[in-house]
DNA sequence: TGCTCCATGTAACACGTTACATGATTGC
DNA sequence: GCAATCATGTAACGTGTTACATGGAGCA
């Protein structure tokens, strides 16, 4: 149960609209949280409800139905509790895999245009994360701690995203060799 | 929606007993597909209500409840059906870089311990893969198919936690260094 | 006798997904 | 005027988690 407390790390980086929070979560943050809009929304109702966040009509609402949430006292406080309870780490709920090894085991199906899919979007998805680093982290410049941290989390990334491109190629050789 | 696919794979390497898959899914095929003993047993049922499966009486029964289940032709087939349809990749869910993201922003709590534990359970499971992998797949012999395939499953896992130990070791620097 | 493991489940609840609803603002 | 985007939500449903229940088998 750590969506309330990726909600509210997303909050203190930056006070905001569920709508916007949305958005952040199909980026930035949501590269290593996933959530949907709906999910959002139903979150930000239950911290209020208990305290952990205010809404506030923002400056800029004007007669829109705009509201942005900060972090209390109390959000602050569990946030830094529950980073410092021990979790378990991520359990992989990969399909591709599943696929493989029912392809082990039935052997009359070509994974091979699904595999090369996904190593196009491991692909483009590395690619963004370059992209990031070259506008957000030029190199040769020694970092603050907080700016050091964000780098490295998108370090990991692009690591990820590399390490599943190169075994994709050793399976798309695997897999083709034999298919022919 | 791959758990189905997941049970219908392990049942055809292998059928037998839902407290069997369950501990299946705790080693093995659970190293990628997490799921618990109440998933498996409800998702059995709803697979022998849609006629993808079917239970009989094992040999080794005696006078246990025991049940073990088959995949029918049905089940295989729709097992070749999902094969072939394209999923998204895995979308990640890892508390501890919410916890880093968390740290960032608050900069008032010490990761080091709860990295340092994740640390020494990715490297426990490398090296449980390393077992594995010197019992199933001994070196120098070229493997059938299925085989090569569960082996580069396995590289993959292995690649994972590798990549993760060098980076979580980074990591701890980084976090280690601004805490003395 | 009491303990652990085998084996299958029910029930309740929390979390995640999909579909739909509503209305205001912005740009063409 | 119309379409796209901003912005917030409701409802229904499906999946995943936690707690508990039940009873047989094997063993000290």
């Amino acid at each position: 149960m750590s969506l309330p407390h990726a909600v509210l790390t997303s909050l203190l980086e930056k006070a905001t609209s569920g709508y916007d929070l949305a958005r952040r979560f199909d980026k930035s943050i949501g590269y290593f949280w996933h959530a949907t809009h709906q999910q959002i929304y139903r979150e930000l109702a239950r911290m209020e409800a208990a305290g952990w966040i205010a809404a506030f009509v923002p400056p800029d609402a004007g007669k829109t139905r705009k509201k942005h949430y900060r972090v209390l006292p109390a959000g602050r406080q569990e946030l830094a509790r529950w980073a410092l309870e021990p979790t378990a780490p991520m359990d992989l709920r990969d399909a591709f895999t599943v696929k493989l090894r029912a392809d082990a085991v039935l052997d009359e199906i070509d994974l091979v245009p699904e595999l090369e899919r996904h190593l196009a979007l491991h692909q483009a998805q590395l690619a963004h994360y370059q992209r990031i680093e070259a506008q957000d982290f030029p190199p040769g410049q020694p970092l603050p701690r907080a700016q050091a941290i964000q780098h490295l989390i998108l370090k990991r990334g692009m690591l990820y995203e590399q390490a599943q491109i190169a075994w994709g190629r050793e399976m798309l050789v695997l897999l083709g060799d034999q298919n022919t």
